[in-house]
This record gives structure tokens, C-alpha cells and sequence, in this order.
DNA sequence: GATGAATGAGACTTCATTCAT
DNA sequence: GATGAATGAAGTCTCATTCAT
């Protein structure tokens, strides 16, 4: 009967919640300890400083982004295409299921340069979801334009949630997933307004209230 | 005749680009007031607040952009696939021409929902740019798809400079804005490892010192 | 007609005094700020941290030893013995006009090693009083032997301001004062006690209350 | 048979060795017991607090020194004059063989009157030094002058030590000694530089690095 | 219009202390 | 007896903002 989570696990999933929906910089100590009914004080038991925090909400951002979702493009027993799919549901699941924000392009974005600690972490992550696409598109593309591929493919992603942050509109996600399937999968396809359907879009590109 | 540029010009061109590069957050009002030469207080006789000097930076990069980049668009004594280059062209030089950061993603991440006034530039920014995509787009697709192709074009740059803010990386930029292109241009690819060149990549994702 | 002290002075007078019956890290700047009635926040628009003001406290100290005591033993129109009575006078007044504390050995002793701008400083503090001293000296004992008789001075003098911070009994300093003039001056004696004066002392030491 | 050293004589020494080097505030009670391998919790079964650490570790110094320092100066079985010299050899050796920092100065002067509980032991402590130096000094001097001599030698000793604490050079501690053995042996002198010697001083005052 | 002193709220952080386990 | 989580007060410092000059 495994004990409940530790608390510096408490820490740094309250820190990792309020991170990605506030930013790093409007998200206060006092309000990441309070989401887990601590005190101000009290985290730093678990952790040197604010910076810390944050190098762990990462790393665990990292860890769970292997094992959940580019480890699904390395199972040797599913054929390449499922696997992109897997891959490619994966993704679309982890960043639609949110009202927005990616924590690994907001801090990306938001401390741009001054934090040699995040920066490192953020390319890191961005390196395995790379070598997880490389490695399902280099059987059929060779391993230099799998790599392209691949880059492609994460820009449409994260430029798609940033987008949602706005507009809410998930809709831009999910064509990004399908379209990365197709690469790997003719059948597959994004296109909602495909040919003949032409379905009305009264409101073609949808706002949030 | 180029108007004299004003002290309040002054303080915006301040604050936009230290708010790029350093983010909203991360950037006083005293290191505006001190890149154009002002004293902090000073900076009040121009503007009731530091949220106020971030929406005039977001008003000017609105207008600039319908000026410099989303009007090219809508020339109508170009071909519709020319015009699509000239767009793509700017947008391309637009973003690369900076050691990164857009000024729209960023605050879109950063602040999130807190600050309504931002966020409706922030959308009116985007919905420029997907109208000036769709406006070329829609004579070969279809108002409708050609509003999801727009959507997806802007996804994709926008992801494309964010990953530039990490890996340094203009290539992803570029590729993005020659498949824009090619959208009407069947003979542009962005392919760098196209068909029979497979040129070899030995570091197939640049990172930055 | 001189404007009023500037009030970076006012911090600066109201630091030394706090810092010097207090300590250093006993004294917050809040209480700094409070003694010159202005608040905490205040204060840093004049200085860059609690250690800037202390800094310029030790700087306060240096330049009025310099000018108010230690340069008593510079004047070529007195001569040495009349100097060096000057010097110790002015050093007795100095020390014994409070309630105790030195400012320089008690940042000296409480920061120890942790804090070289400090050091620095009162180091400096303490070879211009060794200068002054063995200027006097030197005709009379030569470089040598004057350097050591300085530094014996002086160390009694520090001493003799440590015990009364326990004591209250100025009667150590003057002694020390009355024995550095004797250097050049045999009429000079410190002894209460002296031969055939025998005077009574109950309390040979004594305590405050 | 030396007893077993209980934990909370670990926490006393820990304790002195640290308030000494680095001050009574700038010591935590986590460094304390991380010093002696406690966690910081542990301390407080010996202690009652911060405060009472400190108590006892001034309570320690009073009892060491009475014990293996100021004893010396009561053998009966040792003439006056070689009982000086032990009494000053074992305050010298004390000072010396640290790279500074004397626990009774430091606190004296950094807490000043704020810990009545601190003060009283200084003031024990420098009672007993007076005493051991009057107790050998009387017989030549008469009670009276011999403690204004006690009281002299204890300020030039503590001021040596707390001028080491910036220059660690330990001759002007050691002349102190040399010359308060010399109240009672003519033979003894402090002077380096003393007449025919004239030795060579390149640096009189030597700095630390 | 410009200044710069002053503010006061709030940020991050430290730390002596308590206490349930 | 020992632990280590939790506390809460206090500390240093930042900064958007105001305002008299």
C-alpha cells in the first residue's frame, strides 16, 4: 500500500499547475505553498528556492513526458504508423485536456535567457520529443529529413497550444496531431473543410468568450 | 517626412523590446525609463502604468505588422502566389532578424488570462495575420480551408520561434515559411533533405553554445 | 548657507550609531529607515543593500578619524609631544564620549572574514591610526620600534573600548590615553595608584549596574 | 579518566567554535547541530533555545579558562614572577592558536546590552582575569595599582586579539604578553626593535593576504 | 515636462522554535 | 532520544506608483 504521495511531490504538482496557467513570474511562493496547504516558509524544506521549484516541476514535466508519451513511439512490437498515431494522441490528449498553457514554452518564452537552468531543461525536452518522432519517421524518410520532420511537426504543436491560450480553440491542435500522423499514414487527414465537404464554418476562426 | 520620433515613441520602442527579450514580468518600469534616457517617473507623464505602456507596445507591434507585413497581402496588383511570398518573406525576416522572442507569444504565455487588455491584442494580432493569410488563400481553398491552412501556418510559425528561443535555430522558421509558400507554389519546398539530396546532417538539431 | 544635511547622511549617522551599539546584524534596516523617519523601502534609493550603508558608515568613520584625529598628529607646527597629547585626547574624547562601542572592532570581530568589503575598511581605519601614531614616534624611537609602539597603543586603546562595553568604566581608555602620551612626555603618568597616592579603591573594578 | 563526552558537550563546542569564527547571528542552530551530526530539532532536548546554547558556551569558556589558564596564576608552590609568565604564556598560546576570534569580545560587542544573560558572563569572565593578574601582581604593586595594571594587560591582550582578527599577525599579541611578564621580570622584554637589535622591518605592519 | 524622493505592498528567503511521530 | 515537517515572524530587497518641487 504505497504512502500518499510525498508531499514535495504535492509542491511541485501545485507549482506546475500554477506555473503553466500564471507564468512563472506572476506565480508567487506563498501561492504554490498554499495550494497545498503549506505556508510560505514551509516549502523550503523541500526546496532551496523558487528556481528550484521550477528545475523540479521541469524535470518532472521531463520524466513524465518520457514514460507517457515519446516512450510510446519506442515500442518495438507496434508498427511505425501506430506508433505515430500513439504518439500523436498522446500529445494532442496532454495538451488539449487543459485550458491552456505548456509550461515548457512559457518559461521558454518568459525567462528567455536568464536562467541557464531552465533553458537546459526546456531543450532537453524539446530533444526527446524530437528523437521520439526522429526515430518512428527515419524508416521512411531517412534520419536527416526525419529529423526536419520532426522539428516541423513540434513547432506546429507548441505554436498550436500557445495559440490556445488565446483563442481556446483546440481545433488547430488536433490538425497538427493528424497531419503528423499522415506523414506515416495516407488515410489520415486533417482537413475538416476537406474536398466536397466544404462544411460551413460560420465562424472560422472560433474566440473564447 | 518622418515625423520626429516622441518621447512616448521613445518609451515604447523601449519597452518592446525589453519586454521581448526579457519579458513582461522580468523588465521595471525604471529600465524602460533608463533605456530611452528618462528618469522613472517621468515615464508617467506618458503613460498611467506599466500595463498601459504594455499595451501600447502590443498597439504599435499591431499596426506595424497590418503596415509591414499582413498588408502585403492584400496588394491586388500582385498574383496571388507572390503575394504569399512577400508574406511569408516578411514574416520570415520579421522573426529571424532578432536573437528571438515575439512580443505576442510571450505576453499571450506569460500573463495568460490575468490581463484582459492583453489578451484582446494578442487576438487581434493573430486574427490579422489569419486574415491575411486567408485572403490569399482562399481563391485556391476555400474561405474554410483556407482559414484552417491560415491557422496552421501561423501555428507553425509561432511554435517555429519559440524553439528558436531555445535551440537558436533559424532553419525551422524558414522551412515553416517556404511550406506556406509552397501552399500556392508547388516548385517552393522546404525540404533541405528533399528527395535524392539527403545531404547529411551531423547535427541534425543545432543547439546553442 | 548650507542646505540641511542630505539625507543620505541622515541613514548614514543613524546606521553608524545603530550598528555600533547594536551590531551589524542585530540592527534591521527597517530600524535604520525608522531612526531618520523614513521607511524601510526608503532606504534603497539611496543605497544598494544593508552592506552598502554599512560600507559607507566605515567610509563616515574613516574620513572624520582622519580629519578630526588622526591628522592632529600631522601638524608641523606643534611639536611631537604636544602632537601625540592632541592625538590621545582627541582618541579618549572619541571613544569615551558614548556608551561604548567601536564601530570598526565591532564589525571587525562580528563579520570576521565573511565580508572583505569590511575588512578592507578596517584595516584602513586601522593603519591610519598606526600612521598618525608612528609619525609622532618615529623622531624619538625610530621607524621601527615607533611602528610597534603604535600598534601596542592602539591595541590597548581597542581593548580598553571592548571592556567598557561590559564595564561602563572609562577609567581603562584614559589610562591607555595617559600612557601613549608618556611616550614622549615622562610627566605624563596613568598610575591613580601611584607611588605614595595609594588612593583607596573598594571596588577595584568597576561594574555598571 | 576522561569522561565520555555527552551530546550536549558536542553542542557546546560545535556551538563555540562557530560563534566565535562566525559571530553569534550569522550562526544558525541548523549549522550548530549540523556541526555535531544532529538535525536541528535534536539540539533542543539539550537546550532551550538559541540563547541558552551560547549561555552555556560562555558558561564553558568561564570554566576552561578558570581551569587551565587563570589557575596558573594561583600555584602557591611557583614564585610570583614565573606564575606571570605561565599565566601569560597559556593567554598567548589560547589567542594564538586560532586564526582569530575571541568569543567573549565578539559577543560583548555584538549583542551589547540587549542579552543580560551574555553580559553577565563577559563580565565573569574578565572578573576572573583581573583577578588571576591582581593575585600576582599585589605583592610588587598593592592591590590597587596592581589591578589597574590587571586591567591594562587584560585591554592590550583583548585588543591584540582583536586587531589579529584583520591583520593575523600575532606579534602584537605576543609583545602584550612579553610585557606584562615584564611587570614582574626585567629581563623580559616585548621590544622587537629594542635597543642594538634594530632588526629589519620591511613591513611593520603586516597584512594578511 | 521632468525630477527624484518617498511610499507601501509584496516578493523571496531565513530561521528559531514547536511538536507529532 | 531523535526526527523532520511545519510554522510564523522577521529580514532583505524590489518595484509600480505618487507627488511636491
Amino acid at each position: 500500500m504505497p504512502t500518499r504521495k510525498t508531499d514535495r511531490d504535492a509542491v511541485i504538482d501545485a507549482a506546475l499547475e500554477l506555473f503553466r496557467t500564471r507564468g512563472y513570474h506572476h506565480t508567487s511562493v506563498a501561492e504554490i505553498a498554499a495550494a497545498c496547504g503549506l505556508l510560505k516558509g514551509s516549502v523550503y524544506h523541500y526546496f532551496a528556492g523558487k528556481q528550484d521549484i521550477a528545475a523540479a516541476a521541469l524535470d518532472r514535466v521531463i520524466a513524465d513526458s518520457r514514460q507517457k508519451i515519446f516512450g510510446l513511439a519506442g515500442d518495438p512490437a507496434v508498427p511505425p504508423p501506430q506508433r505515430l498515431r500513439n504518439l500523436a494522441d498522446a500529445v494532442e490528449r496532454y495538451f488539449a485536456g487543459r485550458d491552456g498553457g505548456c509550461l515548457m514554452g512559457s518559461l521558454a518564452l518568459e525567462v528567455g535567457d536568464s536562467i541557464p537552468e531552465f533553458r537546459a531543461r526546456v531543450q532537453r525536452y524539446f530533444d526527446d520529443w524530437k528523437a521520439a518522432l526522429t526515430a518512428v519517421l527515419e524508416g521512411r524518410y531517412g534520419a536527416a529529413r526525419a529529423g526536419e520532420l520532426a522539428e516541423d511537426a513540434i513547432a506546429r504543436a507548441q505554436g498550436a497550444v500557445l495559440l490556445m491560450e488565446v483563442t481556446k480553440d483546440p481545433a488547430v491542435l488536433r490538425r497538427a496531431c493528424r497531419d503528423t500522423v499522415a506523414l506515416l499514414d495516407p488515410n489520415e487527414t486533417s482537413a475538416a473543410g476537406s474536398p466536397g465537404a466544404a462544411r460551413e464554418h460560420p465562424e472560422p476562426w472560433k474566440h473564447a468568450s
